[in-house]
DNA sequence: CATATCTATTTTACTAGTAAACTATTTGGT
DNA sequence: ACCAAATAGTTTACTAGTAAAATAGATATG
């Protein structure tokens, strides 16, 4: 096997890692390298898709968590989804509240808390371009069949389970 | 099996759409959602890691991708190694030079471009810190035995080979 | 051999994200 | 009931990243 041609950038680095520092074993970049790669570049492409909508990558996370959501949210259980801060939360639902794509409301039960939840046109913002979203991760993918699909989700599981914060 | 207790922040995810949406096929995010979520909190961990060295993770990129070659790189090179913008190569650039790790040359077959390479201090910090972050990374992937790894990263290197740009 | 065009990097002006301080509210101890 | 401590969210002050303009050098064409 051609060496050269079959490499992706981790194979690259790996290499570059193993002439200029053969005595350390490289060899867990070949997991969370390309996780990282591929996670920027499928960000990248999804905020390009986005821009259609006027919506940035973030902003659209917030859409998405309170879409699938069967009651208002805290904002900071829009937090925890989104995985940006507390600070950054506001400042996504001020710009989404301003363009009237999602409400605040308080809750009787404590006066701290504030609720989020899509109003009609976020709703309808996020039945458009959800699928759109759905289009491209699907393309992302199209290198693998259903069996190597479902093998990569079932390992990725696992190592979901060990790094999130509460699993 | 009991659905909560096994599931990950993509298996509630995907439970919330089907329940949301349920004429939508989802099961896209089962990978991509999952390579977005780790990337972010393994990210977020080498950042904390970091710390000690005083280095960000996006100047620990740049220290990285100079190590690990066997010649200067161009402004360029690096750029397309971090993923990130050439503005923001300058700066990293900028600050790491203050600080004495790398060290920018000019090249006399083109006097536009800028070659980069370590210093010996900035070899030292990477000899000091690439093992730890190596062990981080060993660290993530404990949940998986070696057999599973492999196949891991076998799968990854395969949406990898279709998702970089000039893959 | 000009000079217009292209290319590599830096600079500028701006946006997004954050940590820490702040405000408002609740809770628990006495 | 009162007040100290804890909690939820927002504001502030700052940093990192970017797109587009600017700079400087190379290349090609008449």
């Amino acid at each position: 096997m051609d060496f050269e041609s079959a490499g992706d950038f981790v194979d690259r680095a790996r290499a570059g890692w193993e002439r200029a520092r053969p005595a350390l074993d490289v060899s867990g970049i070949e997991v969370m390298g390309r996780i990282s790669r591929i996670g920027a570049l499928a960000s990248q492409r999804v905020e390009r898709d986005l821009a259609a909508a006027a919506v940035s990558r973030a902003e659209f996370d917030v859409l998405c968590t309170l879409a699938r959501s069967d009651r208002p949210l805290r904002a900071s259980e829009v937090t925890a989804a989104t995985m940006l801060s507390g600070a950054s939360t506001t400042k996504n639902v001020d710009r989404l509240a301003r363009r009237g794509l999602v409400e605040r409301l308080p809750w009787e039960r404590d006066g701290r808390v504030v609720l989020m939840r899509l109003t009609p046109l976020g709703v309808e913002l996020v039945n458009r371009e959800f699928p759109h979203f759905l289009d491209r991760e699907r393309e992302l993918l199209a290198g693998l069949d259903a069996g190597e699909k479902a093998q990569l989700a079932a390992l990725l599981r696992k190592v979901s389970a060990r790094v999130e914060p509460a699993g």
